[in-house]
DNA sequence: GATGCCGGGTT
DNA sequence: AACCCGGCATC
């Protein structure tokens, strides 16, 4: 499930008529539009996320969050914005977090959007006073190079800390029941959760997340004067690390390297025609889409989980070698194995992670059927060692038959006319 | 269906 | 390199 926002009406039927069903889109011209769409949005969302409980219960928190901006009104500026943008994000991130779709490129009509799908990072939009699903460059005052939390699951946690009084939520209620109480899910012995700050050059680790929320606002978000007050935006810029070496484990083995199709989106037929001539999407390895700028980066890394993975884009700093330099981060993913909806690269993709693909790649992968080239060896006329000696005696066979490979012990006249080697060395 | 063996994987 | 085996072509 991918959310996509349009701002023009215009390209609102011919993308609807062309995305996948399980892509929503979130067509607004207006703040009031945004607000009901939004909820409609999570209302379809949910409907569709009832296998995924993690995402229904940020769904459902992000609801409220919803409903409370549309009850309350603004009690400054920023705040509702804010609000909205965090819902923005977080529901972006969720969605991509959860759907198989997340290889597919978003859908960007950027050319609609006033130019807000550009090459940058995903920043709030602070300055549209329309609500509008934007992604804009990074601002001066905001960060420069904003680190790139991944969207793990496991980071999903760390979007609802105990130190988010002014969220829209009441407190206590729907935060501890849904956020704060584990959740049932498969996690590997004891772990220390620590949470390490994302951004550049930092890596700060604490061991709570509003420590790290706190070191995010004033460290880096430069909120001294508040520091009291938590938009949420510092859950962008945290993630949370486990320290165990399972872990560990899990996340190089998500990075295991893969064919770099895996890492190219499949083209929807409107990416054609709507998308002339910016990349982002095309090819995100090599360009980051807005949101991985500033918002948390691994959109698709995290995606491709299992034995099945993408090489991680190059310019996620150090999310590959796990380094301690405060940019990297460990990705456990702990929920159903996700398989690409993409370009497979071989029907083994579609597997889930552990079904005995070890037994059958050596035979899902090997190369194209042999039958045009015509240079199969004929057979040998000769009788082999199989007819001679019979399967019962198999202990007698040339050791080429017991390898099933082209018997060398009983050579008919014809192949001793032909030199064994040519045979041999034909199509290898 | 049995046989031969290529291509590729594992040890 | 030795060993093994899936799968295909041929008989």
């Amino acid at each position: 499930m991918t959310f996509h926002a349009f701002q023009q009406e215009d390209i609102k039927s011919d993308i609807s008529r062309k995305l996948p069903d399980q892509q929503f889109l979130l067509f607004t011209t207006k703040e009031e539009d945004l607000k009901t769409a939004e909820t409609k949005k999570l209302n379809r969302a949910h409907e569709h996320e009832k296998e995924n409980t993690r995402s229904v219960c940020l769904l459902e928190q992000k609801r409220k969050v919803v409903s409370s901006n549309i009850d309350v009104p603004p009690a400054r500026k920023s705040s509702e914005e804010l609000d909205m943008d965090k819902v923005t994000a977080a529901m972006v991130l969720t969605s991509l977090s959860t759907s198989p779709l997340v290889r597919s490129p978003p859908v960007r009509p950027n050319e609609s959007l006033n130019g807000s799908w550009k090459e940058g990072g995903f920043v709030p939009s602070s300055t549209s006073s329309s609500g509008y699903w934007s992604w804009n460059a990074p601002s001066d005052q905001s960060n420069p190079s904003t680190p790139s939390p991944p969207l793990s699951a496991d980071s999903f946690k760390a979007f609802r800390t105990p130190s988010q009084p002014d969220d829209g939520i009441d407190e206590g209620e729907t935060s501890n029941l849904l956020f704060d109480e584990p959740i049932p899910r498969k996690r590997k012995n004891s772990m220390k959760v620590m949470f390490k700050c994302l951004w550049k050059n930092c890596g700060k680790v604490l061991s709570t997340a509003a420590g790290i929320q706190k070191h995010i606002r004033t460290i880096h978000l430069g909120r001294v004067g508040e520091s009291d007050y938590s938009d949420g935006e510092e859950d962008f810029y945290y993630t949370e690390i486990r320290l165990n070496t399972d872990s560990v484990a899990d996340g190089l083995s998500s990075l295991s390297p893969v064919s770099p199709s895996l890492a190219s989106p499949p083209s929807f037929p409107t990416q054609d025609t709507i998308r002339p001539e910016t990349s982002c999407a095309k090819t995100e390895t090599k360009v980051m889409t807005p949101l991985s700028r500033s918002a948390p980066t691994n959109l698709y890394l995290v995606h491709t989980d299992h034995a099945y993975q993408a090489t991680p884009p190059v310019n996620i700093p150090g999310s590959a070698k796990f380094t301690p330099n405060g940019s990297s981060f460990s990705i456990s993913w702990q929920s159903p194995p996700v398989t690409f909806t993409g370009i497979p690269v071989s029907p083994t993709h579609n597997r889930p992670a552990g079904s005995g693909e070890q037994k059958q790649s050596h035979t899902v992968l090997s190369s194209p059927p042999r039958v045009a080239f015509g240079l199969r060896k004929p057979r040998g006329e000769g009788k082999k060692c199989r007819k001679v000696y019979g399967m019962e005696n198999r202990d007698m066979w040339c050791t080429a038959c017991r390898w099933k490979k082209a018997c060398q012990s009983i050579i008919s006249e014809k192949e001793v006319q032909q030199p064994r080697s040519n045979i041999l060395v034909k199509g290898r």
